[in-house]
DNA sequence: GAAAATTTTGAATAAAATTGCATTCTTCCT
DNA sequence: AGGAAGAATGCAATTTTATTCAAAATTTTC
C-alpha cells in the first residue's frame, strides 16, 4: 500500500512548502521518488481535506482545512465478529455513542475503555461489512455515515 | 460601484445555498439580475477569501475561508468554585480527559457524565479565569493545549 | 472640466482540477 | 494456491478555474 505513505509525504510537503498547483505537488513527490498522477492527487486532496487558499502574498497555496475534523477514530480491525477501534486518548465512549447512534443493523452492542472500543457485530453480519460502513478512515473528512 | 453589490450578492449566496463552481454561482447571480462572467468571479472569490472545500457529503462547495473547527465543548459555566461543562453527546469524558491533560493549576480535577462534566476550582483560584483559560468558544478557533 | 492614472471587466485562452473507464494491486475467502 | 471482491491508480477526456490582453469605467489631478 503506496497510499499511506504518499499521502503522508503530502502533508509534509504541505506543511514545509508552499505548494500551489497539484502539478507542483507532483513534482516535489516525484523529487522524494514518489511517482503519483495529478489525477490521483486531485483524489488524495480531498480525501485528506486540503484546499486551495488564497494567501497572504495574494498567490493560491494549498492547505489544510481549518476545519478538519479529527478523525472520528484512529483504526479499525477486525477480529472474528468483534471490531476493534482505537480511538484518542479518552474519546472512545464518545466514539462508542457514535457508533452506536448509527444504528447500524450489523452492530449488537460496543463496550469502550478509554482509547480502545468493542463493537460486536450481529451472527449474520460480516464484520469487515460493518467495518466498510463505518468508514476505514476512522470518519476522516471524507467519511460519510451513509455508505 | 457595482462591484460591491455583486460581491454582497456572492456572500448572500454562499452561505445561504451549495455552489460548487463558478459557473453554477454565476447563474444564482444572473437570476437575480446580475450579470457577470465567470472570469469575473474567480477575481471576486479570490478576494473575498472564497476557497472550494470539500462537504460533509463528499462533494466540492464554496465556502468563507474562517471556518470554524468544531468546538470541544458546548458551553461552560461557571457556579461557585464549579464550571459546569457541556458538550456533544458522548463526549464529556473525553472533554474532561483534554481538561486534564492541560494541568490548569486552577482546576484540581473532573468528573464526566456523558454530556456535562464538572471541574472542580481549588480554593485561591478564580472559576472565572479558569473559564476564560479554558476559551469561552468551547475550545473553538484559537484553542489551544498551552495557554 | 479634461487628461492622466487607476481600477474593473469581458472575451479568449491558458492552466489546473476532476471524472469515467480500464487496468492493476490487495485482501480475504475457500 | 486460486479466485472473487474491493480498492487504488493511470490515462484520457472533460470541466472548471485562472490569467492575459484590451477596452470601458471610474477616480484623481491639475
Amino acid at each position: 500500500m503506496n497510499k499511506k505513505l504518499r499521502q503522508d509525504a503530502i502533508v509534509r510537503i504541505l506543511e514545509t512548502e508552499t505548494v500551489s498547483s497539484q502539478k507542483s505537488l507532483r513534482n516535489a513527490l516525484m523529487d522524494k521518488g514518489l511517482r503519483v498522477t495529478q489525477a490521483t492527487l486531485s483524489r488524495d486532496l480531498k480525501e485528506l481535506g486540503v484546499i486551495k487558499t488564497v494567501d497572504d502574498g495574494g498567490g493560491y497555496k494549498y492547505a489544510f482545512r481549518e476545519n478538519r475534523r479529527a478523525p472520528l477514530f484512529r483504526s479499525c480491525e477486525v477480529s472474528g465478529n468483534l471490531l476493534v477501534v482505537r480511538t484518542d486518548a479518552g474519546m472512545a465512549p464518545a466514539v462508542a455513542y457514535r457508533i452506536d447512534e448509527m444504528g447500524l443493523p450489523g452492530v449488537l452492542g460496543t463496550v469502550a475503555g478509554e482509547d480502545t472500543l468493542l463493537a460486536v457485530v450481529a451472527d449474520g453480519h460480516d464484520a469487515r461489512q460493518v467495518k466498510r460502513e463505518l468508514g476505514t478512515r476512522g470518519g476522516g473528512p471524507g467519511w460519510r455515515r451513509d455508505r
